[in-house]
DNA sequence: CATGAATGAGTTTTCATTCAT
DNA sequence: TATGAATGAAAACTCATTCAT
């Protein structure tokens, strides 16, 4: 039988998509095995080389587009403001909302950067540095001008993000705090450590 | 033939320890095989089981041992140390000190959580919780005093655990920085961010 | 969208045939994927199956037109030419030209026949026997006439196509001898080794 | 269960090494599975790797062992023999009942080399020059002492060669000739073409 | 305590072929 | 005639684990 009626290769691609992420999520990409996301899907392990080229291009697509849509959409969330303070205000809000939505996607990103081939690792190893230039550029410019007294601008960098990006791992969409309770919180935590001593 | 001359069989278990944890490390659980880590140590795989009983108990133990003693080393450097203030820069530096002379075992400790069986899983997650309250305490009580202004005690404490556990993602024994300004540095984002408003 | 523009199906089919004939040569018949028959005539693998039945009937229609023309080629050689001996002339330039001209098509009849199904096995085996009678019956009636003096009859046959045939091994048409001196070399070898002892 | 009762590592990998070179013959290398190489063996798929690298290595380490094989003994049976006539006289006495007795071996050797990788065919390639280059030693020096009239050495070697070679295809044990016989008749056909003209 | 041979289930990937469109 | 999506079987190879020796 060739063509199930009412297959669709743009939905089988999408499904492949959202059930691979979700496995690796799981699993780990090491720990997800075709077999099982051909069975969710509903095809046979083979039909998916229809669609993907190989289980490692996946990961790698997935990682790319993560982190290219994000870079994308904070410097849409950036786009006018000017001074460090408010941009630095609106990176701790779009870095939370953005993460808080896309869990699955930020923690694969974050836990399976290791399972990259070492060409494709440098490439999305590449796009995060993208992504933390930005917030480095926030913190220097906040320290030329006067208005933050950040220790070191380098690892403040990588610290806050550590920081808000640690939501993932607890954040639970029923729990008791909502997002903007999370982000005052963290807004708290973050500026508090940055603002010249009075 | 049976053992090899100059074989020793404790020593032959620690090689698998040290070999086993480095290869998690690089490899992730799913993605170690036992092969290889025989071949580093330099006997067949079925002799593995002279000194293991499983590999899923060879990562619980790491993670069980691991976490055991890093609250045990917790207690201690806390010991005796009363006001919250000087508790809380106690717990800074412990916990970047530990962890940046232990980074793959935290490293193996957050990204392997998901490869162990439930039961496994919960045994560690509950050691995780042990450690954890530690500082919450902490912070609880530096609200009570006044000596601290925490937003919200629950989600402060993992977002500086979440900031200090960063430090092992990038920070190179060679490097521009040592523990002793890493520390300095992160105090002055952790403390900064609770210090109630003058 | 069906056919594509330009598209031209006899162009196809012969496309198919020449990079199939190049395919079994280069990888055998088991080696060779109608994947990369298909990705070298510029189709996808499904549509290959507007011009062939099977890849099995690929290889058979190759190796019963090979045996085909090749009788065809060699009667009409020998059509007219009378004394055993210049009938043996006649083949061993006849076999070599047309050897050393269609390498690919001779090599993977000799090494395909393996792949054949038992049916079709049979049916190319009876064109290759056609074909080494030719030269079965020059040598029989040498020895009647005494022209010649074959040891065996058969297993000369067997022994001088095989010689004859071995030069689809190593020839080079860029090397150091040509087809003609190619040929005298081995006239002299096959004759002389049939030669009555004076 | 670990080993059957009654196993033994070096029986299995000779079985292997048997039923592997059968198959070869029998399918081709690429048409051959190792799949049913290890039912043939009586083991499971994967437990052949017990004893072989890899399905490649299998192929070469035949090939080679062959040849080596093949050239040691001619080297022996060539020894102390002085005149070119008496040393081609054994070289074809030699080549015969050797291939004759080893036909599958020889056969594989003849169809498998393109199935091995570069580096691989480069090896055996190598070895089987060796071997040809014994018979042109022969006849440059036959053709040096007068006692043979060689048309072109190096073309005569693989035309020789390609001869005898010739009998694997259709030599039957149980025939018609003997090997004797069909030693006298190739004697007969070599040499007659390559004595000088009286 | 170690070896070497085995299991049985599993891995990713490839293949010839089919067929609705 | 061609496409693109699918099948179902198979490929080579790996894996954690077992156990007689």
């Amino acid at each position: 039988m060739a063509r199930k009626a009412g297959s669709d290769g743009s939905k089988t691609a999408e499904a492949i998509r959202a059930a691979g992420l979700r496995l690796i999520f799981e699993h780990g990409y090491e720990g997800m095995s075709l077999r099982d996301l051909a069975q969710i899907v509903g095809i046979q392990p083979g039909s998916l080389y229809n669609h993907i080229t190989t289980k490692q291009a996946l990961l790698f697509d997935f990682l790319v587009e993560h982190m290219t849509r994000l870079t994308e959409a904070l410097d849409a969330a950036l786009a006018g403001i000017e001074s460090p303070l408010a941009r630095l205000d609106t990176f701790i809000e779009f870095h939370l909302r953005y993460h808080l939505t896309r869990r699955m996607e930020v923690f694969v990103n974050n836990s399976e950067l290791r399972s990259l081939e070492p060409q494709n690792r440098a490439v999305v190893t590449g796009l995060r540095r993208d992504y933390e230039r930005r917030l480095e550029q926030i913190l220097a410019e906040g320290t030329r001008s006067g208005a933050l007294n950040v220790p070191d601008v380098t690892i403040a960098t990588f610290a806050i993000i550590a920081q808000l990006t640690g939501v993932v791992g607890w954040y639970d969409p029923k729990g008791r705090l909502g997002e903007d309770e999370i982000i005052a919180i963290h807004r708290q935590l973050v500026v508090g450590g940055l603002l010249p001593i009075p």
